[in-house]
DNA sequence: ATGTGTATAGCC
DNA sequence: GCTATACACATA
């Protein structure tokens, strides 16, 4: 028998499979989805096994054939409709089998080579004269002997300068190498301690106890009121006693110490309130009737719901999830990392308990790995998580909700560059599970995939979806109202401060009546860079095109892409001049002049500054929520999925920074940020109000924000991607490279442009594709230099793929890609490639 | 002939 | 991505 094996080596010349032999001992342990250690190039990897087939099917000649070293899970962490997906991953966006692969596992399970030596008993037995002879530093022979097979870290740490001695044993095979593949983490241990099975025998045992080991006879009778198993450490922390007192006990023979395998429960202690279904609006009973049919049917089908803010479509979602297990299968909610608040992990945990497993990336390694293992075993039936969790490795999906689903955290910028909307169509597919992508302002792809737009181009990115509106808030609650103030002719009136007077006086009125406040501040546009203002100075990082940031915490200026960090200058390293300023957040300043504006005004700052810390985005919003503050001050994250009774105002303090980026989402942008930001006002008893600052109040994505008035602003939108020749009336790759040096990598990048345009002509698809509807065809833009030209010290040019009906033009590349890269011509030149690419920039 | 450095093919 | 290998060049 061999596997075919994928192994880990990130590379497009290795994104093939290997044979390995299955060795006698593996047989019967070893399938597909199994993860092992295969020798390979001399080194010992981590792999996948993705098939088994019979010896004589192996691609190479039997001695080069060599066999799996080891396997890794008694059980295999991928299921078979994951290994599928990762294929089509990996054929979709570009990239290769193992980064697909990787993205479907917790980090833990990404295993590393660790080295050991043994010393060899048996070459010490053959030719005991030479093992005699062999020179060692004083004490390794010993040491040797004695441990058993030793990392060689720690052999190198406890002698530090026996290299040639080592090695020259290990030649001699006087020293046996070994490798193993270890995770990161490992299941958690938790020292236990259970009281005695014979309770009657115990309880005379303590009557007759010794009285000057009282503190022993009080553990035993804790142990005995409690009545069951406990950790060590609340034993401890309950008893006020110590480790040895509990370990005396134990050795009497009334209590048992055990090391007892536990989860890492990132919400151990918490209680949730257990909540019953709500009664639905006729809106949401209807909407839940269609979803709830596709579930009961097994139909793979795709649903967009457009609801607005505040329509109630959680709990439509909690109502299908619960018909969906109902039919024992299982369901996935997605949720953008930001809103997976506690308020929206309380809101499943309190209908389902413990059915729900929460994957988000604030836990931890070992976390993430007891939510997976929990799923993985049946013992949760609903994954709530960001991107990643659409891989949660259930066995029968019924139902996957995407929350929010125009986010753009659904796109990863990492390889692969997956789309969680499209991967769960797929999924979906596979499994017949139902899909609903909710949102208040659809993504315009999706949108258009609703719509009738898509037959018309047959370009969507996604399939084709059926569309279900819930246009009112619940209980009948009105949008708030929207004011768009003029930047401009608040400057015309003399006001220079950053708030309007309309805003001020709201903020003001907001204070005496004790209500809260939200304000956005749309953070493009603004940085923290540093600027020397008599001769214009910033700095910049010396291995990227791009300004430092600086940090005030730390005092220093950190490159964003390469982590390059230095000190903040005291005065101009180019024209000395002391007039070097350090430019805050621009939340920073926003906090000042409101500290400035109303004295005492209690305000929590919410940005990357206050937020990093693990916990704190929970801790700050949970103030917020108390009433401790009068106005939580923040960038995007305060714009999703917060629900707070008193907020009555929402306030935008430049609504147009995001609207001129050089990104045709821009406008998509703007007013999907303004009308989330909108939503989270008077979404209870009190009613709200927002208002928008703006510089150009005419612009359409804020003129129809005010309204709310999600038809026409899509209807303006397409109009302009149409004309422009954007998505979703094409599609696009972006295909990015660098090299070192300049000269080289323009040549390349012009090559390889010409090879893709050529393929194009031979595959009779080559064409210019802008605004007018017409036949399939692609068209190769480009090469230009980067937006970022230079980064880590590589230099960066990009191409732009853009083409529109039914092309695969993912394989015309790959096939392209392939024997550029095989020949000398591509050398040393990176490629990326960003199917549906969400940056632009 | 032997050592040191550098480019690169092939990894099963 | 990494390693063994080949090849170039210097050193004795």
């Amino acid at each position: 028998m061999i596997a075919r094996v994928i192994v880990d080596v990130p590379s497009r010349q290795t994104d093939r499979p290997f044979d390995y032999e299955v060795p006698q001992e593996l047989q019967g342990w070893i399938e597909p989805g199994s993860r092992v250690g295969v020798p390979f190039a001399g080194r010992v990897l981590q792999g996948f096994v993705i098939g088994l087939a019979p010896l004589d099917t192996a691609e190479v000649d039997r001695s080069r054939l060599k066999a799996i070293a080891e396997l890794l899970d008694p059980l295999p962490p991928l299921r078979p409709d994951l290994i599928e997906l990762a294929e089509w991953v990996s054929d979709k966006y570009c990239c290769t089998m193992i980064a697909a692969l990787q993205a479907m596992l917790p980090a833990a399970l990404k295993g590393k080579a660790e080295r050991y030596v043994r010393w060899s008993e048996s070459f010490e037995a053959n030719e005991p004269a030479a093992a005699a002879a062999v020179l060692l530093p004083e004490g390794m022979r010993e040491w040797l002997k004695r441990s058993g097979a030793v990392k060689l870290d720690a052999l190198r740490e406890r002698f530090p300068d026996a290299a040639e001695y080592v090695k020259a044993a290990i030649r001699l095979g006087l020293l046996e190498e070994q490798v193993a593949i270890r995770d990161k983490v490992s299941i958690r241990k938790v020292l236990t301690v259970f009281p005695p099975d014979n309770v009657e025998e115990a309880e005379i045992a303590i009557e007759q106890w010794p009285a000057r080991a009282a503190k022993q006879r009080d553990i035993l009778a804790h142990m005995l009121s409690v009545g069951t198993s406990m950790p060590m450490q609340q034993l401890l922390a309950e008893t006020g006693s110590s480790a040895s007192v509990v370990k005396a006990v134990a050795d009497k023979g009334w209590l048992t110490i055990r090391e007892v395998e536990t989860e890492r429960d990132p919400y151990a202690g918490r209680l949730f309130k257990k909540t019953e279904p709500l009664k639905l609006t006729e809106g949401q009973a209807q909407v839940l009737e269609q979803i709830a049919a596709s579930v009961h049917a097994r139909e793979p089908k795709p649903f967009l719901l457009h609801g607005v803010t505040g329509s109630g479509k959680t709990e439509v979602y909690l109502q299908a999830i619960q018909e969906c297990l109902d039919m024992d299968r299982q369901a996935i909610v997605l949720v953008p990392e930001i809103s997976l608040t506690p308020q929206m992990v309380e809101r499943f945990k309190g209908r389902f308990g413990d059915a729900v497993a929460v994957l988000h990336s604030r836990l931890s390694h070992g976390e993430k790995y007891d939510e997976w293992r929990k799923i993985r075993e049946r013992r949760a039936q609903v994954a709530v998580g960001a991107r990643s969790a659409i891989f949660a490795p259930f066995e029968s999906i019924g139902l996957i909700i995407i929350d929010e689903e125009h986010e753009s955290s659904y796109k990863q910028e990492e390889s692969p560059k997956y789309h969680a909307r499209d991967v769960a169509v797929k999924r979906a597919r596979q499994h017949g599970a139902a899909v609903v992508l909710g949102s208040a302002t659809p993504s315009l792809e999706s949108y258009a995939a609703a719509t009738a737009i898509r037959s018309q181009h047959g370009s969507g990115a996604s399939a084709a979806a059926a569309l279900l509106t819930m246009p009112g808030r619940v209980a009948d609650r009105p949008m708030p109202p929207v004011e768009v103030i003029d930047m401009r002719s608040e400057l015309q009136a003399g006001n220079r401060s950053m708030f309007s007077r309309k805003l001020y006086e709201e903020l003001a009125n907001r204070l005496e009546r004790g209500e809260q406040s939200v304000l956005l501040l749309n953070r493009r546009g603004y940085s923290t860079f540093v600027m020397c203002r008599s001769c214009g100075y910033t700095a910049m990082c010396p291995h990227c095109d791009i300004s430092l940031t600086y940090h005030q915490k730390t005092r220093l200026l950190r490159c964003h892409y390469c982590g390059h960090s230095e000190g903040a200058p005291a005065k101009c390293p180019s024209c000395e001049s002391e007039h070097i300023r350090f430019f805050g957040t621009g939340t920073q300043r926003v906090e000042e002049e409101l500290v400035k504006l109303f004295p005492g005004i209690r305000v929590i700052r919410m940005d990357v500054d206050t937020t990093t810390e693990k916990g704190s985005h929970e801790k700050w919003l949970k103030l917020f929520g108390e009433r401790k503050a009068d106005v939580l001050l923040g960038t995007q994250m305060v714009a999703k999925g917060l629900d707070f009774p008193y907020v009555t105002l929402v306030g935008v303090i430049a609504a147009d920074t995001s609207l001129h980026l050089p990104d045709f989402r821009s406008a998509e942008r703007t007013f999907q940020l303004l009308t989330q930001v909108a939503g989270r006002a008077g979404r209870h008893e009190l009613p709200g109000e927002v208002v928008i600052q703006s510089y150009a109040p005419e612009h359409y994505a804020i003129q129809t924000a005010q309204q709310h008035d999600y038809e026409s602003f899509v209807r303006e939108e397409l109009m302009h991607r149409r004309a422009m020749g954007y998505p979703p009336y094409c599609r696009l790759i972006l295909i990015t490279m660098s090299h070192e040096q300049l000269p080289m990598l323009t040549d390349v990048g012009e090559r390889f442009a010409q090879r893709l345009r050529d393929a194009a002509g031979v595959a009779g698809v080559y064409g210019r594709v802008d605004g007018t509807s017409g036949p399939k065809a692609l068209d190769v833009l480009g090469p230009v230099a980067s937006p970022i030209a230079r980064m880590k010290d590589r230099y960066r040019f990009q191409c732009m793929i853009k083409y529109r009906g039914n092309v695969d033009a993912t394989g015309l590349l790959n096939k392209t890609l392939q024997p550029f890269l095989q020949g000398t011509e591509g050398r040393g030149v990176q490629f990326g490639i960003d199917v549906d690419p969400h940056m632009i920039l």
